[in-house]
DNA sequence: CTGCTTTCGCTACGACTCGTAGCGTAACTG
DNA sequence: CAGTTACGCTACGAGTCGTAGCGAAAGCAG
C-alpha cells in the first residue's frame, strides 16, 4: 500500500461523511447536483457485493477489483466513491449493527442477556467476522479511520448501554446518577467490558456464546448489585 | 493472496512447532542434521527485524521483502523457515508475552490490578498493537493459525488466571473448587473478560489504561465477592 | 584432505493487486 | 439545445507475492 493519500477526489468533493449521500431527496438542503447524478443503485450494488465478497473471501481476499466485477461496476467508479478498502468496508458493515436494539424486558438482567445474545448472533455472521477485527487492526494505525469506525459502528452500540441504564433506573433497580462524568465513565467501562468480552470469546477463543455462558457473564456484570442476582 | 497452500517445505520438513528449533542442543532427541545447519543468528535477526518493521510500518506495511532486507537475509531464506507472514509474526510477537507474570502481592485485588497494568503496558507497544488484532483477524479465517495463536499467545496468559485463583484460594479469599469443569469455565470467562476488555479499551476505544480505570474495572470483576471490595 | 549434504545469497520470473489517467459515451439540468 | 457530471472501458507503472534455478559456502563422515 502506498502512503495514505489525503482524501483527494477527482470528480466530486467526496462524501467524507457517513453513508454516501444518495441523491434521492430532491428538496433536501444539499445543493442540487447539476450534471448526471450518481447512481444510487450502484451504491447499493457495491455495498452488497462488498458484504458478499467479505463473507466468501475474508478480509485478505477482498479486492477492489473483485468488488467492482461482482457489483457490475467499473473499478474507477468504486474509487470515485470510496478512497480505500477500509472506508468501503466500514460503510458496508456499519449497517449490520443497526439490528441491535435495547428490548426493555422488565429487568436489567433480561435486558443485558438479550443484548449479549444479539451481539453474539451478529458476530457469528461471516461478513462481520471477516471485517470487524481487520478494521480494528487498521484503526490502530490510522486515527481518522478509527474515528470513522467509532462514529459508524462503536458509538451506536454505546447508546444501548445508556438506554439499559436509564430503563433500570426508571425501574428503581439502579440508583440515579449523581455525578455526570462518573456516570459517563461507568458507561464506558460497561461497554468496553461487554463488547470486548463477547468479541474475545467469539473471535479469539473461537467458542460459541451459549445461554449458559450468557447467564454466567451477566451474573459477573451484575456482581456489584447482589440484590439483582437471583 | 493465493490459496492457503499446504505447508510444503522444499528444503526441510519445516519446523511446524513453536519457535524454530535452533540446532544448539547436540544431544537432543531431534535427529542431528547432516548438512550445513541453519543459522541461528539468521533466525534471531529475522524475528528482530520483524518486530522492528511491525512497529514502524504496521501490519499492512509489513512485507516479506522488507523483513528480508532489514535482516540482511535473502527472501528465499525467509520462506524456507516460515511459510507466510502470519506464522512469522506469531513467532515474532509471542515472546513479547513472556514478560507477563503473576506477582502474588498478598491480595486478589492487588494481583488483578498488577496483571491488568502489565497487559496494558504490553498493548501500548507499537509492535503489539500492529500485530495482535491483525493476527486475530486472520485467525478467524484460518483455524490452523488460530490454533497456533492460542498455543503461542493466548494460552500462556490463561495460566495467569489459574495462578491468581490458586493464590487467592490459598489465602482463603476464594472458596476452593468443588466442580472441576465449572472451575475451568470460570477461568475461561474471567480470562475472556480481562483480555477482551483491556484490548477493547486500548485498541478499539483508543483510550489509556489509568490507575483509576484499573481500580474501577477490578471492582467490577470482584463484584460477586463483596467481602473483597474495600 | 575429499566427497556428501544442506543452506546460503542472488537473480529472475509470471501472476496478481494497486491506484491513476485518458477517452468516448450516457444521463440529467436549465 | 449546450453544459456538466458520472459512467464503462482500457492501459499503465509500481509494487508484492511465492517459486525456481544457479553457484558458492558451511559443516560432517570417511
Amino acid at each position: 500500500m502506498p502512503a495514505p493519500q489525503p482524501p483527494v477526489t477527482p470528480d466530486r468533493p467526496a462524501h467524507q461523511d457517513g453513508l454516501p449521500a444518495a441523491p434521492e431527496s430532491p428538496d433536501s438542503t444539499t445543493a442540487r447536483a447539476k450534471g448526471r447524478p450518481r447512481s444510487a443503485a450502484a451504491d447499493r450494488a457495491i455495498l452488497d457485493a462488498t458484504r458478499e465478497a467479505l463473507a466468501e473471501l475474508g478480509w485478505g481476499g477482498l479486492t477492489m477489483g473483485h468488488v467492482a466485477t461482482r457489483a457490475k461496476v467499473a473499478k474507477t467508479t468504486l474509487y470515485r466513491r470510496w478512497p480505500s478498502k477500509n472506508e468501503l468496508v466500514v460503510d458496508a458493515v456499519a449497517s449490520l449493527f443497526d439490528e441491535l436494539v435495547m428490548p426493555d424486558l422488565g429487568s436489567l438482567r433480561a435486558d443485558i442477556e438479550a443484548v449479549v445474545s444479539q451481539f453474539a448472533a451478529l458476530l457469528a455472521r461471516p461478513e462481520t467476522q471477516a471485517a470487524l477485527l481487520a478494521l480494528f487492526a487498521e484503526g490502530t494505525r490510522d486515527p481518522q479511520l478509527r474515528r470513522r469506525i467509532r462514529e459508524a459502528i462503536v458509538d451506536p452500540q454505546k447508546r444501548l448501554v445508556r438506554q439499559g441504564r436509564a430503563a433500570a433506573q426508571a425501574r428503581g433497580e439502579l440508583a440515579p446518577d449523581c455525578d455526570e462524568t462518573a456516570a459517563c465513565e461507568e458507561v464506558d467501562i460497561i461497554f468496553d467490558t461487554i463488547a470486548g468480552t463477547v468479541e474475545h470469546r467469539v473471535l479469539v477463543s473461537g467458542e460459541p456464546i451459549t445461554a449458559e455462558w450468557t447467564r454466567r457473564f451477566t451474573t459477573l456484570l451484575l456482581g456489584p448489585f447482589p440484590s439483582l442476582v437471583p
